[in-house]
Formats: C-alpha cells, structure tokens, sequence
DNA sequence: CTTGCATTAGACCGACCGGTCAACTATATT
DNA sequence: AATATAGTTGACCGGTCGGTCTAATGCAAG
C-alpha cells in the first residue's frame, strides 16, 4: 500500500532543501527532478503543480521543525527563560553548521518564503502565517509558565511572544545578509529581555 | 548632455516598485519595459543586465529612503529615544498606506532582496549588507547621543543598534506574512528597550 | 548640410520555464 | 494467467526568460 521507493519524500526531500538554499522562483521542476533522479512524468503524478509542492515542503519541513529543535528547545524540564537561550543556539549553530557545508546561511526558510510569495498567492502566505503563529504560541506557553512560576513579572504573552518571534527571524535576516551566524550568538542575548507591557495599547 | 526623457530613471522607479511589490526572480525585463513605455532595446542600452539593474535600484532606493524617513526619524532636533519611535511611526505608516493602495504589505525592499538573493549573488549580498550597516550606524548614533545625555544607562551600542535593526526587519517580516500593519504597531513599543550590554562577549 | 553620437525600435536568439500526454513497466489482486 | 492500478518514462507543448543585433531615429556641433 504504501510506496516503497519513496518517491514522494524524495521530491519533498530534494525541494525542501533546495528552497531553502536558494529561492522558490530560482529553483525549475526539471532541477528538482534531477536531483531526485526521476523524470518530470513521476513529478507530476505526485504533485499537480509546483505550488502544490511547496505547500507539501511547508508542512514537511514544519513537522520537522516541531519535532526536532522547537521540541527539544521548548523541552518542559527546562526552566522556562532557559528555553529561550536554548532557541537561540539551536538557530546560531544550525545557521553556522550550514554554512560551514554549503558556503552561506541559508536562513529561516519560512521568512525566505513568506518574503518572497507573500504578496502574491494569498494561500501560501496564509499558510506560513499560520506556521509563525504556532512558533508564537510556543513562546507565549513558555512566557506564561515563567510569570506563573514568578520567574519574571507579569507581561502581555501575546504580545511579547510575537516580539521575540520577530527578533528571531529579524537576527536570521540580518545575519544571512552578512553570511555570518555570528551575529545570531551576538544579538542573542536581548532575547529574552524582550518585554512588552500589558494594557498599552 | 543630460538625458531629456531620463528613461533611465523611469526604468530604475518601475524596477523599485515592481521589485518591492513582488520578487526579484518574478518580475522580467520585459515588463520593466512595458511599465516604463519602452523597448528592450533601450533597455540594453541603459543596463548591462538586470543584475545591474537591481544594483542601481539598490543605490536609487537608499538614496531615498536616507534622504526620506530615515533623515526625518533621525532628525538631530528630536530626543534621541523619540527617534527610535519615529522609526516605527514611519514604517507603519508606509506599510499601512502601501496596503490600502496595493492591498498587500510589500515589506522592507532591502530585506525582501537580502532574503531572495544573499546565497546567490555575493556582491548583491554585500551591497544589501552595507545598506543594513548604515541603518545600524544611525541607530548607533542615537544610543551615543542618549547615553552621552545621560537619558539611557551605558549599553553596548554597537550591537545594541545592529539588534535595533534586527527587531524592526523582523517585525517587518511578520507583518507581511500577515498581511498586517498593526503588528508593527503592536510591537513597536519594545523597540526602544531592547539592550544589549556591554562587556558580555 | 554633414558628421557623429546617444537613443530607440523591434525582430530575433537559444535556453529554459511549468506543465501535458500517451505509452510502458512493475506490482498486487483475483 | 489475467486484470487493474500505481508508478515511471521521455518526448513534447506554448510561452517566457534574459539577452543580442541591426537599422532607424533624434539631435548637437562643426
């Protein structure tokens, strides 16, 4: 029932890791398949169309993400600010270890894509949307637990967790613009600091 | 000796708007020329190449923007943090008034490129990067000037002003995937906060 | 009026784009 | 063994890509 090549995970494999490192428009089907070794045929009996792609690379690369380093950052046991340091290494040394094997950073591929397609498919831009709305909510969790615990005083959690999303993908930006992941361990440290008010607005 | 018709500056204005409003990679050569009334010929003539192109888009639009919002944010007149504040005031105006024209937020253009183009085109990555470096220079500036005042405890300003400028593209970044300018205005407020100290390296 | 140069026009180029299609093969079920 | 179906092949499509080229302009100086 299943398939046994793989072919599907294969493409998902193949694109999400050129996505990534490059850019949506820049990378064709043709290289994509190539790089998979099958034939543009095999592509299009999987996916009706290269959008329909990146939105299956999407989720792929978001389950990934959610069971690997967001599940290991946000890991219960850690005192809750201690997550947060723990966010910001796993972003410098994926960043760096990257780098180290290709040449340059590739970014976040969320924030490459939601800069890219945002303003034109909706859809797609709905979607990433919705990935950093989860991230969001994993600092908002964190930030909840840590007033609750006394740890830090009352904040918005809402608000402040958006905050920090934004610096994060802001120090990925800046440090992807000067091929350098150690920008990310410098400006790491405000993270956590981060504080926004209740009842500002 | 001028050019009368400064087609030239018509093709670089079209290139800003459409490269801001969409992708590099998406927009042609031959719809820069259509947009701008000409032939591709002319085009040729003006531009070795649309990499070219992009690199004057890049100068023409930092122009602007130094000579714009940011010469009216940093204006020497103001309180230094009301600078700071200037800055979100101005980018969420102009993303909230790109959305009613366009009805989409176009982002920062410096940081759809560095995003698009930095594993690609190392030149283009270092020029996005200067750009980036003479924004933090500003915010630099302002944190001497506040800390000199005596307004702001002693802080590291150098990279207190690089994670400044992080924070704002990362906000930027955000309110794009949600096609949403108040989140610039949500978080704006903590832009002014952030720290980074000195002597923690 | 002529020369010379900057500018413009627009046909044209090969390469590649995303996508289609009919034929073929492998595999599982009956 | 026969059949159905999932997977695969590779030729093919119209269209667009960035870029070239030649010929025709406009215009200013001699």
């Amino acid at each position: 029932m299943n398939s046994t090549n793989g072919t599907r995970e294969r493409i998902i494999e193949v694109a999400k890791s050129r996505f990534h490192n490059r850019s949506y428009a820049d990378v064709g089907i043709r290289e994509i398949c190539d790089m998979a070794s099958i034939q543009k045929g095999s592509f299009y009996h999987f996916f009706p169309s290269k959008r329909d792609l990146v939105l299956a690379v999407i989720d792929n690369f978001a389950l990934d993400w959610a069971n690997g380093f967001v599940a290991e950052a946000f890991d219960p046991l850690l005192p809750p600010m201690e997550r947060i340091d723990y966010v910001i290494d796993a972003a410098y040394f994926w960043q760096r270890s990257s780098k180290e094997l290709n040449g340059h950073i590739p970014g976040c591929l969320f924030g490459n894509l939601a800069l890219e397609v945002s303003t034109q498919d909706d859809v797609l831009r709905a979607k990433l949307n919705a990935v950093f709305i989860s991230a969001k909510d994993r600092f908002k969790d964190t930030l909840d637990e840590a007033i609750e615990q006394g740890i830090i005083p009352p904040l918005d959690s809402e608000f402040t967790a958006e905050a920090m999303l934004a610096y994060l993908e802001g120090m990925i930006l800046l440090a992807k613009a000067k091929n350098d992941p150690e920008v990310i361990y410098r400006l790491g440290s405000a993270l956590k600091n981060i504080r926004i008010e209740l009842n500002t607005h």
